[in-house]
DNA sequence: TTGCAATTACGACTGTGTGTCGTAGTATTA
DNA sequence: TAATACTACGACACACAGTCGTAATTGCAA
C-alpha cells in the first residue's frame, strides 16, 4: 500500500477519516454542496477506484452501501514519509528533519513536542 | 517551488545533486549506459523541464552547457515533508513521526539520532 | 571554407492517471 | 407498477511523464 492519493481522493478520505461511516449520497452532499444531478457518478467512480486501492471498504449490506476507510490519516501519512525518505535518504528522516529545523521550519514548541516523543523511547536504546 | 519531482527528474537531480555540475552528454552516458542514439533528446526535454520548473540551472557560456542543481537534495526532501504535513495534519510533522515509532518504521539508532538533533535546539526553547 | 560530428532546440507521440459525466441497471417506496 | 434514488460502468477531456525524431546550431578538421 504504497500509492499515493490524488486531491479529490484526499479530500473524500478526510471526510471517511472524520466520520468513520458515511454513505455516497452523504459524501455528494458534503464534497459538492449544490449537487448538479450529475456528480453522484463522480463520487461512486472516486470511491470504485479507493476501493480498488485498498484504502476504502464497503458494506453493501443493505442496498445503500456504507464506506469506510481501512487505513488511517497517521498511517498513510507515515507511509508517505517513508516512502519519502526511502526515495531521498535512504530511508532515514533525520536529514529532512535536520534541514527544518535549521530553516527555522519547525517551531520550538513543534520540536519540544518532537523532543517528548522521542524521549518516551529512551529506556528502549 | 512547491512542485514534486517524477521518477526520471529524480534521477537526473541524483546525478546533479552528486557532481554539482554537469553537461547533457554525461547525464546521457550515466543515465542510459549504452545510449541508443536516440536518448539525447530525452535528457534534453528533462533538463528544459527542469529549468523551467526552477530546479535546474543552466550555464550556457560555451555552447555545450553545464547543468547544476538550484535546490539541495536535503532542501528538496524538506519541502515535500513539510507539504505532506500542511496536507494532512495542519502542518504538524509529530503526528507522522508518533505514528512511525509506533508502528516501529524507525530504528532505534535513527530515534537516538534525531533525538541528539533535537536536543541542540534545547537552548532556544 | 566547407563538411562532418556532436549538441541543442523543439515538436509530436504514446501511455497513464485524474476528474468528470452520461447512461443503463437495480432496488426501494408509494 | 410507476417513480425515485442509488449503484455500476463505460467514455471522455485533460494533464503530465517519458520518449523519440527532426531541424538548427556549433566546433572541429580536412
Amino acid at each position: 500500500m504504497k500509492a499515493t492519493l490524488s486531491n479529490s481522493e484526499l479530500a473524500l478520505m478526510e471526510e471517511l477519516w472524520r466520520r468513520e461511516k458515511v454513505t455516497a449520497p452523504e459524501l455528494r452532499d458534503c464534497l459538492y454542496p449544490n449537487s448538479t444531478k450529475s456528480q453522484h457518478g463522480t463520487i461512486q467512480k472516486l470511491l470504485q477506484r479507493l476501493e480498488a486501492k485498498g484504502f476504502v471498504k464497503r458494506d453493501k449490506s443493505h442496498s445503500l452501501h456504507f464506506f469506510s476507510p481501512l487505513i488511517s490519516k497517521e498511517a498513510y501519512g507515515a507511509e508517505q514519509l517513508e516512502s519519502l525518505a526511502d526515495k531521498l535518504t535512504s530511508g532515514s528522516i533525520a536529514p529532512l528533519i535536520t534541514h527544518m529545523i535549521e530553516e527555522r521550519k519547525i517551531s520550538r514548541s513543534e520540536i519540544a513536542r518532537l523532543r517528548r516523543i522521542l524521549a518516551l523511547n529512551k529506556d528502549e536504546e
